[in-house]
DNA sequence: AGCTACCAACTTGTATACAAGAATACATGA
DNA sequence: TCATGTATTCTTGTATACAAGTTGGTAGCT
């Protein structure tokens, strides 16, 4: 292919909007690139991508909105700690919403094109063993795949909203304490139960699959308490129960 | 009480911020004082509130997150239309969380307070049946007591989020299709259910009570059809199935 | 009349300037 | 040395000015 009379192969002459300084500050977060606590002035932020503050902070609104932003007035802007109350409600949501999908999914059958985008998730993971990004992503899509399958819309970015604060904590060290082997194996067993039209069995297998990532998490937060907030009333549900 | 040292009743004379606007916006929107597809033009919208565009952006930015409002860059800002894929999603979603929740309430028991609040909302609801505005009011209340009793945080908001584009059309006309002594009455077994630790019934119960909301849900659309943008793909789906 | 080209008045997106509060450094006093 | 008052310099929140694009009306021509 020859070249488009473009005049340079560097694309990043063009300023970066509102919407990319969103998507770049999220990803940043939930990667860990930013870490909890850590400072993002508005000036800075708009000098570093060579804009100026007003879409920065249309950015930093949305980010707020999910909870990866606190900003105090008049003192600073921060991305936000780790939240137990945020980790233990995100697991409830995607509990109920995942599981909800699967046995809707395993009982009125999904398209064929979902099936394969399935597969190829499966595939795509067992190639990324070594690295955590795209290991998530291929993760991340197996999931969705189930989501948008059942044809009742973007269901998966409400489970995406939440699992963001989940999200941050398995970026730590997913590959030290998660079993990636088994989430593998668990994902094939998730897809053939649907396929077999098991509802049952969908529901329990994707209940233990669930239940594996939220003790990483666990193991993972005992590891770095530091970032983590414990803002839970009751110390008697202080375990993630 | 004497009056305090405030000089005047007139207390509309500080001007509103971001997010009163955006409260406001939100409100008149679910309540359907404004319509779908009305035009909102920043500009009108700053004067009409005495102040600048910037936070009225603030605020639309965050209702366009919320799917209550769409932007046309340099073509206008209206108010969304109500999307059958976003009920449907919407529907799916509030069942999954409301049922989940309902059987944690049910199987682990609520607080005191949470019992007696759930209770003060049926009481509210009996005293406003002829109000729909009071009558939503309590009737998210109720539900959003069993929410925030279960002790995961703030569970309530993602479901409040969901269901906003639902409310618009409960809002139509509420009382004209909705048998409001059945609901309640189905709320009074709801909270019965649940004081006696029996998950299968109360989620039986809620499962008949979603049933009735959105069955009225879909004859209001039937009525006003040129509010609702049918954008399902499958046409077989398209009776809300 | 009917069609075309143009222009003026809007729209949102972004940049910049100003306002008000908070924090830190520093001078000043005991 | 330590406490205290002050001023400077940060921060975010808001107001205003400019840039770029769309729309609708209208003058002019066929």
């Amino acid at each position: 292919m020859a070249p488009k009379n473009v005049e340079a192969p560097h694309i990043r002459s063009m300023p970066p909007d509102a919407e990319t300084i969103f998507q770049t500050l999220r990803t940043d977060i939930i990667r860990m690139r930013l870490r909890p606590g850590e400072r993002l002035s508005e000036n800075e932020l708009g000098l570093r991508f060579g804009i100026s503050r007003t879409p920065v902070r249309a950015a930093i609104v949305r980010l707020v909105d999910d909870g990866l932003i606190k900003v105090l007035p008049q003192r600073g802007t921060y991305v936000a700690p780790i939240s137990l109350q945020a980790v233990r409600r995100a697991r409830f949501v995607r509990n109920a919403l995942e599981l909800a999908i699967i046995r809707e999914a395993a009982e009125h059958g999904l398209p064929e094109a979902a099936i394969l985008e399935a597969q190829q998730a499966i595939h795509d993971q067992e190639n990324a063993a070594t690295d955590p990004e795209l290991f998530t992503e291929a993760d991340d899509r197996f999931h969705r795949t189930f989501a948008n399958g059942i044809g009742y819309g973007n269901i998966w970015s409400v489970v995406e909203n939440e699992k963001a604060q989940f999200d941050r904590i398995r970026f730590l060290s997913l590959s030290h304490v998660t079993p990636i082997d088994c989430l593998i194996d668990q994902h094939r067993t998730i897809l053939s139960t649907v396929e077999a039209r098991d509802p049952d069995a969908a529901e329990q297998t994707l209940r233990a699959h669930l239940s594996i990532v939220v003790e990483s998490a666990v193991t993972l937060m005992r590891i770095n308490p530091d970032l983590i907030v414990n803002d839970i009333d009751d110390p008697l549900k202080d375990r993630l129960g």
